[in-house]
RNA sequence: GGCCCCGUUGUGUAGUGGCCUAGCACGCCGCCCUCUCAAGGCGGUAGCGCGGGUUCGAAUCCCGUCGGGGCUACCA
Protein backbone atom coordinates (compact mmCIF):
# COMPACT_ATOMS: atom_id res chain seq x y z
CA UNK A 1 0.00 0.00 0.00
CA UNK A 2 3.04 2.09 0.56
CA UNK A 3 3.78 2.74 -2.96
CA UNK A 4 0.33 4.56 -3.45
CA UNK A 5 2.00 7.46 -1.17
CA UNK A 6 2.42 10.13 -3.24
CA UNK A 7 6.04 11.35 -3.71
CA UNK A 8 6.48 14.55 -0.96
CA UNK A 9 7.10 17.50 -3.51
CA UNK A 10 10.20 19.01 -1.93
CA UNK A 11 10.04 22.46 -1.15
CA UNK A 12 12.62 23.30 -3.54
CA UNK A 13 10.75 22.64 -6.41
CA UNK A 14 8.58 25.15 -5.92
CA UNK A 15 9.49 29.37 -5.86
CA UNK A 16 10.26 31.28 -3.00
CA UNK A 17 13.03 30.37 -0.13
CA UNK A 18 10.14 30.12 2.34
CA UNK A 19 6.77 29.91 1.67
CA UNK A 20 3.55 30.92 4.25
CA UNK A 21 -0.16 30.87 4.16
CA UNK A 22 -3.10 32.17 5.08
CA UNK A 23 -5.82 29.53 5.17
CA UNK A 24 -9.04 31.35 6.13
CA UNK A 25 -12.73 29.15 5.97
CA UNK A 26 -15.46 30.60 4.13
CA UNK A 27 -18.05 30.52 6.83
CA UNK A 28 -19.53 33.99 6.59
CA UNK A 29 -18.02 37.50 6.72
CA UNK A 30 -14.24 37.46 6.64
CA UNK A 31 -12.74 37.61 10.16
CA UNK A 32 -10.22 41.08 11.42
CA UNK A 33 -8.17 38.05 12.76
CA UNK A 34 -7.58 36.52 9.04
CA UNK A 35 -6.41 40.00 8.01
CA UNK A 36 -4.08 40.16 11.21
CA UNK A 37 -2.46 36.85 10.35
CA UNK A 38 -2.26 37.93 6.52
CA UNK A 39 -0.68 40.86 7.58
CA UNK A 40 2.22 39.14 9.60
CA UNK A 41 2.02 36.15 7.28
CA UNK A 42 2.76 38.58 4.30
CA UNK A 43 5.80 40.63 6.22
CA UNK A 44 7.75 37.70 6.96
CA UNK A 45 7.32 36.23 3.42
CA UNK A 46 7.96 39.80 1.74
CA UNK A 47 11.11 40.01 3.91
CA UNK A 48 12.61 37.14 2.95
CA UNK A 49 11.33 37.40 -0.21
CA UNK A 50 9.08 34.18 -0.21
CA UNK A 51 5.76 33.62 -1.58
CA UNK A 52 2.04 34.18 0.40
CA UNK A 53 -0.51 31.84 -0.29
CA UNK A 54 -4.31 31.94 -0.14
CA UNK A 55 -5.67 28.53 0.68
CA UNK A 56 -9.71 27.95 1.18
CA UNK A 57 -10.07 25.50 3.96
CA UNK A 58 -14.20 24.60 3.40
CA UNK A 59 -13.71 20.96 4.51
CA UNK A 60 -16.64 22.32 6.83
CA UNK A 61 -19.85 21.70 4.69
CA UNK A 62 -22.27 22.84 7.33
CA UNK A 63 -20.34 25.84 7.68
CA UNK A 64 -19.96 26.79 4.23
CA UNK A 65 -21.49 30.05 2.75
CA UNK A 66 -21.31 30.45 -1.26
CA UNK A 67 -20.43 34.06 -1.34
CA UNK A 68 -17.71 33.85 1.24
CA UNK A 69 -14.59 33.43 -0.88
CA UNK A 70 -15.19 36.41 -2.93
CA UNK A 71 -15.75 38.75 0.58
CA UNK A 72 -12.42 37.29 1.43
CA UNK A 73 -10.66 38.09 -1.91
CA UNK A 74 -12.32 41.24 -1.70
CA UNK A 75 -11.67 42.24 1.39
CA UNK A 76 -7.71 41.16 1.44
CA UNK A 77 -7.22 43.14 -1.65
CA UNK A 78 -8.72 46.03 -0.29
CA UNK A 79 -6.32 46.20 2.26
CA UNK A 80 -3.43 45.57 0.49
CA UNK A 81 -2.79 42.05 1.64
CA UNK A 82 -2.44 40.59 -1.63
CA UNK A 83 -1.05 36.85 -2.34
CA UNK A 84 1.24 35.10 -4.82
CA UNK A 85 -0.53 31.68 -5.04
CA UNK A 86 -4.54 31.03 -4.85
CA UNK A 87 -7.37 29.43 -6.06
CA UNK A 88 -8.54 32.68 -7.76
CA UNK A 89 -4.86 33.70 -9.09
CA UNK A 90 -3.36 30.01 -9.46
CA UNK A 91 -0.15 28.64 -8.84
CA UNK A 92 2.19 25.20 -9.34
CA UNK A 93 0.08 24.07 -6.42
CA UNK A 94 -3.27 24.59 -7.75
CA UNK A 95 -6.34 23.67 -6.83
CA UNK A 96 -6.17 25.77 -3.55
CA UNK A 97 -9.35 25.27 -2.68
CA UNK A 98 -9.73 21.84 -0.12
CA UNK A 99 -12.73 20.55 -1.61
CA UNK A 100 -10.59 20.61 -4.51
CA UNK A 101 -8.13 18.13 -3.36
CA UNK A 102 -9.75 15.01 -1.86
CA UNK A 103 -8.29 12.79 -3.93
CA UNK A 104 -5.13 14.04 -2.38
CA UNK A 105 -5.64 13.20 0.90
CA UNK A 106 -6.69 9.82 0.63
CA UNK A 107 -3.31 8.26 -0.19
CA UNK A 108 -2.47 9.42 3.34
CA UNK A 109 -5.01 8.09 4.99
CA UNK A 110 -4.75 4.83 3.17
CA UNK A 111 -0.86 4.95 4.27
CA UNK A 112 -1.57 5.84 8.05
CA UNK A 113 -4.67 2.76 7.71
CA UNK A 114 -2.45 0.41 6.11
CA UNK A 115 0.64 1.34 8.86
CA UNK A 116 -1.60 0.88 12.06
CA UNK A 117 -1.53 4.51 12.95
CA UNK A 118 -4.99 5.07 12.01
CA UNK A 119 -8.27 2.94 12.33
CA UNK A 120 -11.83 2.75 11.58
CA UNK A 121 -14.66 4.17 13.78
CA UNK A 122 -18.03 3.98 13.51
CA UNK A 123 -19.31 5.57 16.01
CA UNK A 124 -22.47 7.31 16.07
CA UNK A 125 -22.38 11.15 16.58
CA UNK A 126 -25.27 10.44 20.05
CA UNK A 127 -22.73 7.92 21.44
CA UNK A 128 -19.71 10.19 21.23
CA UNK A 129 -22.28 12.77 22.58
CA UNK A 130 -23.14 10.19 25.47
CA UNK A 131 -19.68 9.10 25.84
CA UNK A 132 -18.16 12.56 26.45
CA UNK A 133 -21.34 13.54 28.66
CA UNK A 134 -20.52 10.64 30.96
CA UNK A 135 -16.78 11.27 30.99
CA UNK A 136 -17.84 14.97 31.65
CA UNK A 137 -19.99 14.34 34.59
CA UNK A 138 -17.59 11.52 36.21
CA UNK A 139 -15.18 14.59 35.76
CA UNK A 140 -12.68 12.50 33.77
CA UNK A 141 -10.62 14.10 30.46
CA UNK A 142 -12.70 13.57 27.41
CA UNK A 143 -11.28 11.58 24.74
CA UNK A 144 -12.59 8.69 22.56
CA UNK A 145 -12.77 5.43 23.94
CA UNK A 146 -11.36 3.35 21.64
CA UNK A 147 -14.23 1.28 21.43
CA UNK A 148 -14.00 0.37 17.87
CA UNK A 149 -9.99 -0.22 17.77
CA UNK A 150 -8.70 -3.69 17.03
CA UNK A 151 -12.50 -4.49 15.92
CA UNK A 152 -13.81 -5.36 12.02
CA UNK A 153 -16.64 -3.58 11.10
CA UNK A 154 -18.87 -7.25 11.25
CA UNK A 155 -17.57 -7.50 15.13
CA UNK A 156 -18.54 -3.58 15.55
CA UNK A 157 -21.94 -3.95 14.60
CA UNK A 158 -23.16 -6.15 16.56
CA UNK A 159 -22.24 -3.21 19.54
CA UNK A 160 -24.81 -0.62 20.71
CA UNK A 161 -23.86 3.14 18.36
CA UNK A 162 -23.18 1.93 15.24
CA UNK A 163 -23.04 3.75 12.05
CA UNK A 164 -22.72 2.72 8.60
CA UNK A 165 -20.79 5.34 7.80
CA UNK A 166 -17.24 4.89 9.33
CA UNK A 167 -14.82 7.84 10.72
CA UNK A 168 -10.88 7.56 10.52
CA UNK A 169 -8.90 8.09 13.62
CA UNK A 170 -5.08 8.60 14.54
CA UNK A 171 -4.42 6.18 16.85
CA UNK A 172 -2.02 8.52 19.35
CA UNK A 173 0.39 6.64 21.33
CA UNK A 174 1.30 6.94 24.75
CA UNK A 175 4.49 8.56 24.23
CA UNK A 176 3.50 11.10 21.60
CA UNK A 177 6.13 14.10 21.49
CA UNK A 178 3.68 17.01 23.40
CA UNK A 179 6.57 19.81 23.27
CA UNK A 180 7.40 21.86 19.92
CA UNK A 181 9.39 25.17 19.61
CA UNK A 182 7.56 28.35 18.50
CA UNK A 183 9.21 31.36 16.72
CA UNK A 184 7.55 33.41 19.14
CA UNK A 185 6.60 31.72 22.40
CA UNK A 186 9.99 29.70 22.56
CA UNK A 187 9.50 25.82 23.56
CA UNK A 188 5.90 24.71 23.96
CA UNK A 189 4.07 21.99 25.10
CA UNK A 190 0.46 21.82 24.69
CA UNK A 191 -2.30 18.99 25.85
CA UNK A 192 -2.45 15.09 25.19
CA UNK A 193 -3.99 14.51 21.95
CA UNK A 194 -6.72 11.98 22.03
CA UNK A 195 -7.75 9.62 19.03
CA UNK A 196 -8.64 12.83 16.79
CA UNK A 197 -10.74 12.03 13.43
CA UNK A 198 -9.14 12.73 10.65
CA UNK A 199 -11.63 11.50 7.58
CA UNK A 200 -15.01 12.57 8.25
CA UNK A 201 -17.94 10.29 7.39
CA UNK A 202 -18.68 12.42 4.39
CA UNK A 203 -15.33 11.79 2.96
CA UNK A 204 -13.88 15.32 3.49
CA UNK A 205 -10.71 15.29 5.69
CA UNK A 206 -10.91 17.22 8.70
CA UNK A 207 -8.77 20.64 9.36
CA UNK A 208 -6.03 18.33 11.26
CA UNK A 209 -4.99 16.07 8.09
CA UNK A 210 -5.98 18.68 5.62
CA UNK A 211 -3.70 21.28 6.96
CA UNK A 212 -0.53 18.81 7.20
CA UNK A 213 -1.15 17.64 3.67
CA UNK A 214 -1.30 20.73 2.24
CA UNK A 215 1.07 22.55 4.27
CA UNK A 216 3.49 19.54 3.15
CA UNK A 217 2.39 19.76 -0.68
CA UNK A 218 2.20 23.42 -1.05
CA UNK A 219 5.89 23.74 0.68
CA UNK A 220 4.82 25.95 3.61
CA UNK A 221 8.03 26.59 5.37
CA UNK A 222 6.18 28.76 8.33
CA UNK A 223 2.97 27.91 9.45
CA UNK A 224 2.10 31.32 11.06
CA UNK A 225 -1.98 30.51 12.93
CA UNK A 226 -3.58 31.65 15.96
CA UNK A 227 -2.83 30.81 19.34
CA UNK A 228 -6.18 28.18 19.55
CA UNK A 229 -3.91 26.17 17.28
CA UNK A 230 -1.36 25.43 20.10
CA UNK A 231 -3.76 22.55 21.63
CA UNK A 232 -3.53 20.85 18.57
CA UNK A 233 0.17 21.22 17.21
CA UNK A 234 0.97 18.06 18.48
CA UNK A 235 -1.36 16.10 16.72
CA UNK A 236 0.06 17.70 13.45
CA UNK A 237 3.33 16.98 14.52
CA UNK A 238 2.58 13.26 15.00
CA UNK A 239 1.11 13.42 11.47
CA UNK A 240 4.14 14.85 10.10
CA UNK A 241 6.52 11.92 11.84
CA UNK A 242 4.09 9.31 10.57
CA UNK A 243 3.84 10.67 7.50
CA UNK A 244 7.49 11.09 7.57
CA UNK A 245 7.60 14.62 6.64
CA UNK A 246 9.88 17.69 7.61
CA UNK A 247 7.52 19.63 9.79
CA UNK A 248 7.48 23.30 9.41
CA UNK A 249 8.14 25.86 11.60
CA UNK A 250 5.11 27.53 13.81
CA UNK A 251 4.29 31.13 15.47
CA UNK A 252 1.23 31.22 17.19
CA UNK A 253 0.00 34.74 16.82
CA UNK A 254 -1.99 36.00 19.90
CA UNK A 255 -5.54 36.13 19.76
CA UNK A 256 -7.54 39.81 19.24
CA UNK A 257 -9.68 40.41 22.08
CA UNK A 258 -12.96 42.10 22.74
CA UNK A 259 -13.26 44.28 25.40
CA UNK A 260 -14.02 41.71 28.24
CA UNK A 261 -11.17 39.56 26.62
CA UNK A 262 -12.62 36.71 25.39
CA UNK A 263 -11.71 35.93 21.87
CA UNK A 264 -12.83 38.52 19.32
CA UNK A 265 -15.99 37.28 17.67
CA UNK A 266 -18.46 38.49 14.82
CA UNK A 267 -21.22 38.27 17.61
CA UNK A 268 -20.06 40.17 20.07
CA UNK A 269 -18.43 42.97 18.05
CA UNK A 270 -19.37 44.26 14.51
CA UNK A 271 -15.78 45.48 14.10
CA UNK A 272 -14.60 41.84 14.26
CA UNK A 273 -15.89 41.97 10.85
CA UNK A 274 -13.69 42.81 7.92
CA UNK A 275 -16.77 44.51 5.48
CA UNK A 276 -17.37 46.72 8.39
CA UNK A 277 -14.31 49.07 8.06
CA UNK A 278 -15.00 50.07 4.48
CA UNK A 279 -18.43 51.05 5.44
CA UNK A 280 -17.57 52.92 8.41
CA UNK A 281 -14.83 55.06 6.32
CA UNK A 282 -11.64 53.39 7.54
CA UNK A 283 -8.39 53.71 4.59
CA UNK A 284 -7.01 50.29 4.25
CA UNK A 285 -3.68 51.78 4.89
CA UNK A 286 -4.89 53.15 8.50
CA UNK A 287 -6.20 49.51 9.17
CA UNK A 288 -3.48 47.67 8.48
CA UNK A 289 -1.06 50.52 10.13
CA UNK A 290 -3.22 49.78 13.02
CA UNK A 291 -2.96 46.12 13.13
CA UNK A 292 0.88 46.29 12.86
CA UNK A 293 0.77 47.44 16.48
CA UNK A 294 -1.25 45.35 18.17
CA UNK A 295 0.92 42.92 20.24
CA UNK A 296 4.00 44.60 18.13
CA UNK A 297 6.20 46.85 19.38
CA UNK A 298 6.38 50.72 17.41
CA UNK A 299 9.54 51.61 15.77
CA UNK A 300 11.28 54.04 17.83
CA UNK A 301 12.91 57.61 16.52
CA UNK A 302 15.98 59.04 17.91
CA UNK A 303 14.68 61.14 20.42
CA UNK A 304 13.13 57.67 21.60
CA UNK A 305 9.67 58.38 20.68
CA UNK A 306 7.67 55.99 19.40
CA UNK A 307 7.12 56.10 15.66
CA UNK A 308 3.00 54.46 15.47
CA UNK A 309 2.16 55.83 11.93
CA UNK A 310 3.82 53.62 9.20
CA UNK A 311 3.67 51.90 5.86
CA UNK A 312 3.42 48.26 5.24
CA UNK A 313 6.74 48.39 3.85
CA UNK A 314 7.90 49.92 7.26
CA UNK A 315 6.17 47.47 8.93
CA UNK A 316 8.25 44.81 6.61
CA UNK A 317 11.49 46.18 6.77
CA UNK A 318 11.54 45.47 10.39
CA UNK A 319 9.70 42.79 11.09
CA UNK A 320 10.75 40.29 13.62
CA UNK A 321 8.78 36.73 15.05
CA UNK A 322 10.99 37.50 18.18
CA UNK A 323 8.98 40.91 18.81
CA UNK A 324 5.65 39.71 18.69
CA UNK A 325 4.33 40.17 22.23
CA UNK A 326 2.15 36.72 23.36
CA UNK A 327 -0.08 38.48 24.98
CA UNK A 328 -3.30 39.61 23.29
CA UNK A 329 -4.46 42.65 22.74
CA UNK A 330 -7.76 44.06 23.40
CA UNK A 331 -8.95 45.53 20.12
CA UNK A 332 -9.97 49.22 20.74
CA UNK A 333 -10.59 51.35 18.13
CA UNK A 334 -9.46 54.15 19.34
CA UNK A 335 -6.24 54.68 18.22
CA UNK A 336 -7.36 53.59 15.06
CA UNK A 337 -9.32 56.05 14.84
CA UNK A 338 -6.51 58.68 15.59
CA UNK A 339 -4.62 56.83 12.82
CA UNK A 340 -7.19 56.77 10.23
CA UNK A 341 -6.99 60.57 10.59
CA UNK A 342 -3.38 60.89 10.61
CA UNK A 343 -3.69 58.87 7.26
CA UNK A 344 -6.34 60.78 6.17
CA UNK A 345 -4.58 64.20 6.29
CA UNK A 346 -1.46 62.73 4.62
CA UNK A 347 -3.18 62.03 1.35
CA UNK A 348 -2.73 64.17 -1.34
CA UNK A 349 -5.96 66.25 -2.61
CA UNK A 350 -6.96 64.31 -5.77
CA UNK A 351 -6.56 60.80 -3.56
CA UNK A 352 -8.67 61.82 -1.16
CA UNK A 353 -11.17 63.64 -3.28
CA UNK A 354 -11.41 60.24 -5.38
CA UNK A 355 -12.02 58.18 -2.13
CA UNK A 356 -14.53 60.49 -0.74
CA UNK A 357 -16.38 60.59 -4.04
CA UNK A 358 -18.31 56.95 -2.99
CA UNK A 359 -19.26 57.90 0.26
CA UNK A 360 -20.96 60.64 -0.64
CA UNK A 361 -22.66 58.90 -3.70
CA UNK A 362 -23.78 56.54 -1.28
CA UNK A 363 -25.39 59.38 1.14
CA UNK A 364 -26.83 60.98 -2.08
CA UNK A 365 -24.74 63.99 -1.82
CA UNK A 366 -23.54 63.62 -5.64
CA UNK A 367 -25.64 61.80 -8.15
CA UNK A 368 -24.33 58.41 -9.80
CA UNK A 369 -22.64 60.71 -12.81
CA UNK A 370 -21.15 63.63 -11.22
CA UNK A 371 -20.05 66.45 -13.41
CA UNK A 372 -17.15 67.95 -13.94
CA UNK A 373 -17.76 71.47 -12.14
CA UNK A 374 -18.94 69.32 -9.29
CA UNK A 375 -16.15 67.37 -9.22
CA UNK A 376 -14.09 70.26 -9.30
CA UNK A 377 -16.02 72.01 -6.40
CA UNK A 378 -15.73 68.56 -4.73
CA UNK A 379 -12.03 69.00 -4.50
CA UNK A 380 -11.68 72.58 -3.57
CA UNK A 381 -14.21 71.27 -0.68
CA UNK A 382 -12.21 68.20 0.51
CA UNK A 383 -9.46 70.63 0.63
CA UNK A 384 -11.03 72.76 3.46
CA UNK A 385 -12.39 69.39 5.20
CA UNK A 386 -9.40 67.27 5.30
CA UNK A 387 -8.09 68.22 8.71
CA UNK A 388 -11.70 67.63 10.24
CA UNK A 389 -12.89 64.06 9.46
CA UNK A 390 -11.31 60.89 11.10
CA UNK A 391 -13.95 58.37 9.07
CA UNK A 392 -14.40 59.13 5.22
CA UNK A 393 -18.06 58.91 6.14
CA UNK A 394 -18.03 62.20 8.13
CA UNK A 395 -17.40 64.00 4.49
CA UNK A 396 -20.98 63.64 3.54
CA UNK A 397 -22.48 66.29 6.01
CA UNK A 398 -20.01 68.89 5.96
CA UNK A 399 -19.61 68.70 1.67
CA UNK A 400 -23.42 68.30 1.80
CA UNK A 401 -24.50 72.40 1.85
CA UNK A 402 -22.28 72.78 -1.22
CA UNK A 403 -24.37 70.62 -3.26
CA UNK A 404 -27.85 71.96 -2.65
CA UNK A 405 -29.68 74.45 -3.61
CA UNK A 406 -29.47 77.89 -2.81
CA UNK A 407 -32.87 78.14 -1.22
CA UNK A 408 -32.88 74.74 -0.14
CA UNK A 409 -30.56 74.75 2.60
CA UNK A 410 -31.32 73.60 5.33
CA UNK A 411 -31.14 74.80 8.35
CA UNK A 412 -30.61 72.36 11.60
CA UNK A 413 -32.54 73.20 14.65
CA UNK A 414 -29.75 73.39 16.81
CA UNK A 415 -28.15 76.12 14.20
CA UNK A 416 -31.60 78.07 13.96
CA UNK A 417 -31.59 77.71 17.98
CA UNK A 418 -29.05 80.02 18.15
CA UNK A 419 -30.03 82.61 15.89
CA UNK A 420 -29.79 85.68 18.26
CA UNK A 421 -32.52 88.72 18.01
CA UNK A 422 -28.97 90.13 16.27
CA UNK A 423 -29.45 87.48 13.89
CA UNK A 424 -31.56 90.01 11.32
CA UNK A 425 -29.10 92.88 11.71
CA UNK A 426 -25.98 90.95 11.36
CA UNK A 427 -27.20 89.11 8.04
CA UNK A 428 -28.62 92.85 6.30
CA UNK A 429 -24.62 94.06 7.32
CA UNK A 430 -22.78 90.79 5.97
CA UNK A 431 -24.90 91.07 2.60
CA UNK A 432 -24.32 94.65 2.02
CA UNK A 433 -20.69 94.56 2.71
CA UNK A 434 -20.31 91.71 0.67
CA UNK A 435 -22.41 93.26 -1.70
CA UNK A 436 -19.65 95.47 -2.53
CA UNK A 437 -16.97 92.98 -2.62
CA UNK A 438 -16.23 93.04 -6.57
CA UNK A 439 -16.51 89.83 -8.47
CA UNK A 440 -14.46 89.76 -11.05
CA UNK A 441 -12.43 86.86 -12.59
CA UNK A 442 -9.10 87.78 -14.06
CA UNK A 443 -5.57 85.84 -15.02
CA UNK A 444 -5.83 82.06 -16.76
CA UNK A 445 -8.70 79.91 -14.94
CA UNK A 446 -9.82 82.48 -12.59
CA UNK A 447 -6.57 83.05 -11.11
CA UNK A 448 -6.76 86.72 -10.37
CA UNK A 449 -10.51 86.55 -9.40
CA UNK A 450 -11.44 89.13 -6.56
CA UNK A 451 -14.18 87.26 -4.42
CA UNK A 452 -11.76 85.29 -2.26
CA UNK A 453 -11.42 84.71 1.40
CA UNK A 454 -9.16 87.26 2.24
CA UNK A 455 -10.81 89.89 1.07
CA UNK A 456 -14.14 88.87 2.31
CA UNK A 457 -13.04 88.25 5.88
CA UNK A 458 -12.01 91.95 5.40
CA UNK A 459 -15.32 93.22 4.21
CA UNK A 460 -17.20 90.99 6.78
CA UNK A 461 -14.76 92.15 10.07
CA UNK A 462 -15.02 95.72 8.84
CA UNK A 463 -18.87 95.70 8.90
CA UNK A 464 -19.99 93.37 11.37
CA UNK A 465 -17.19 93.27 14.36
CA UNK A 466 -15.64 97.09 13.55
CA UNK A 467 -19.03 98.32 12.43
CA UNK A 468 -21.57 96.79 14.55
CA UNK A 469 -18.90 95.88 17.06
CA UNK A 470 -19.51 92.38 17.69
CA UNK A 471 -17.79 89.77 18.69
CA UNK A 472 -16.56 87.67 16.01
CA UNK A 473 -17.80 84.67 16.88
CA UNK A 474 -21.53 86.38 17.29
CA UNK A 475 -21.05 88.57 14.02
CA UNK A 476 -20.21 85.07 11.90
CA UNK A 477 -22.61 82.82 13.79
CA UNK A 478 -25.68 83.75 11.31
CA UNK A 479 -23.71 83.92 8.42
CA UNK A 480 -22.00 80.15 8.87
CA UNK A 481 -26.03 79.06 9.56
CA UNK A 482 -27.35 80.87 6.14
CA UNK A 483 -24.36 79.52 4.17
CA UNK A 484 -24.32 75.49 5.30
CA UNK A 485 -27.44 75.57 7.62
CA UNK A 486 -25.86 74.26 10.22
CA UNK A 487 -23.55 75.43 13.54
CA UNK A 488 -20.35 73.82 12.48
CA UNK A 489 -19.13 74.03 8.80
CA UNK A 490 -15.83 74.48 7.06
CA UNK A 491 -14.51 77.72 7.46
CA UNK A 492 -16.97 80.34 6.29
CA UNK A 493 -14.49 82.73 4.43
CA UNK A 494 -13.48 79.71 1.73
CA UNK A 495 -16.81 78.23 1.75
CA UNK A 496 -18.09 81.56 0.66
CA UNK A 497 -15.27 81.90 -2.10
CA UNK A 498 -16.11 78.18 -3.12
CA UNK A 499 -20.07 79.04 -3.44
CA UNK A 500 -19.38 82.32 -5.56
CA UNK A 501 -21.03 85.31 -4.85
CA UNK A 502 -23.94 85.04 -6.14
CA UNK A 503 -25.07 81.67 -4.37
CA UNK A 504 -23.37 83.39 -1.03
CA UNK A 505 -25.67 86.32 -1.64
CA UNK A 506 -28.67 84.20 -2.41
CA UNK A 507 -28.20 82.10 1.01
CA UNK A 508 -28.26 85.32 2.84
CA UNK A 509 -31.35 86.58 1.55
CA UNK A 510 -32.95 82.94 2.10
CA UNK A 511 -32.20 82.82 5.88
CA UNK A 512 -32.85 86.33 6.33
CA UNK A 513 -36.55 85.73 5.07
CA UNK A 514 -37.28 83.31 7.56
CA UNK A 515 -37.19 85.76 10.65
C1' G B 1 -13.32 19.37 35.57
C1' G B 2 -8.57 18.36 32.71
C1' C B 3 -4.52 20.26 29.80
C1' C B 4 -2.10 24.52 27.78
C1' C B 5 -1.00 29.90 27.13
C1' C B 6 -0.69 34.73 29.31
C1' G B 7 -0.55 38.91 33.32
C1' U B 8 3.31 47.05 33.02
C1' U B 9 -1.61 53.29 33.47
C1' G B 10 -8.51 53.00 30.36
C1' U B 11 -6.09 51.02 25.45
C1' G B 12 -1.53 49.72 22.51
C1' U B 13 3.43 49.22 23.94
C1' A B 14 9.01 50.25 25.93
C1' G B 15 11.57 47.98 29.76
C1' U B 16 15.54 41.29 29.88
C1' G B 17 18.96 42.99 37.91
C1' G B 18 21.05 49.24 39.25
C1' C B 19 20.36 54.53 33.71
C1' C B 20 12.85 53.34 36.54
C1' U B 21 11.05 59.06 41.67
C1' A B 22 8.65 53.21 35.31
C1' G B 23 9.46 55.96 28.94
C1' C B 24 6.34 56.66 24.34
C1' A B 25 1.59 56.85 21.73
C1' C B 26 -3.82 56.92 21.72
C1' G B 27 -7.77 58.31 25.00
C1' C B 28 -9.29 61.63 28.80
C1' C B 29 -8.74 66.68 31.35
C1' G B 30 -6.86 71.79 31.07
C1' C B 31 -4.50 75.90 28.51
C1' C B 32 -2.92 78.34 23.85
C1' C B 33 -4.24 79.33 18.71
C1' U B 34 -9.03 80.60 16.56
C1' C B 35 -15.01 82.77 12.36
C1' U B 36 -17.57 77.28 14.22
C1' C B 37 -15.50 72.42 14.29
C1' A B 38 -11.13 70.13 13.53
C1' A B 39 -5.92 70.15 12.88
C1' G B 40 -1.61 72.09 15.51
C1' G B 41 1.29 73.64 20.10
C1' C B 42 1.92 73.22 25.52
C1' G B 43 0.80 70.90 30.17
C1' G B 44 -1.73 67.29 33.33
C1' U B 45 -4.16 62.37 34.85
C1' A B 46 -3.30 57.26 35.39
C1' G B 47 0.22 51.34 35.67
C1' C B 48 4.48 46.93 37.21
C1' G B 49 -2.38 41.56 39.96
C1' C B 50 -0.98 39.63 44.98
C1' G B 51 2.36 37.05 48.52
C1' G B 52 6.85 34.95 49.53
C1' G B 53 11.83 34.27 48.33
C1' U B 54 17.09 35.03 45.66
C1' U B 55 20.16 39.63 45.73
C1' C B 56 23.69 45.10 48.39
C1' G B 57 19.66 46.11 44.80
C1' A B 58 13.75 43.26 41.13
C1' A B 59 8.82 45.53 36.69
C1' U B 60 12.95 42.49 35.35
C1' C B 61 15.19 35.79 38.31
C1' C B 62 12.56 31.57 41.33
C1' C B 63 8.18 29.58 43.93
C1' G B 64 3.26 30.03 45.23
C1' U B 65 -1.30 32.31 44.63
C1' C B 66 -5.03 34.98 42.20
C1' G B 67 -6.95 36.62 37.66
C1' G B 68 -7.81 36.36 32.38
C1' G B 69 -7.79 33.52 27.93
C1' G B 70 -7.58 29.14 24.68
C1' C B 71 -8.45 24.04 23.73
C1' U B 72 -11.04 19.85 25.35
C1' A B 73 -16.20 18.36 17.90
C1' C B 74 -17.20 13.78 12.17
C1' C B 75 -15.79 23.36 13.37
C1' A B 76 -11.93 25.70 11.61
Amino acid sequence: MSEQTPAPTPAADLPGPVRLRVAPSPTGDPHVGTAYMSLFNLAFARQQGGRFILRIEDTDRARFREDSEQQVFDTLRWLGLTWDEGPDVGGPCAPYRQSERLTTYRPYVERLLAEGHAYRCWCTPERLAEMRAEQQRLKQPTGYDRMCLGRTEEERRALPGFSEHPVVRMLVPDDVELGFEDLIRGHLTAPRPDDQVILKADGFPTYHLAVVVDDHEMGITHVVRGEEWISSTPKHVLLYRWLGLEPPAFAHMPLLRNENKSKISKRKNPEARLTWFEEEGYLPEALVNFLGLLAYPPAQDAEGNDVEVFSFADFVDRFDWREVNPVGPIFDLKKLDWLNGVHIRGLDLPDLTARLLPYLQRDGVLGADPSLGELARLEQVTALIQTRIAHLTEASDLVAPFYVADDAVEVAEDARAQLTDDAARVLDAAYAALEAVPDEHGGVLGSEATFRAPELEAALRAALVDGLGLKPRLAFGPVRTALSGRRVSPPLFESMEILGKASTLTRLATLRATL
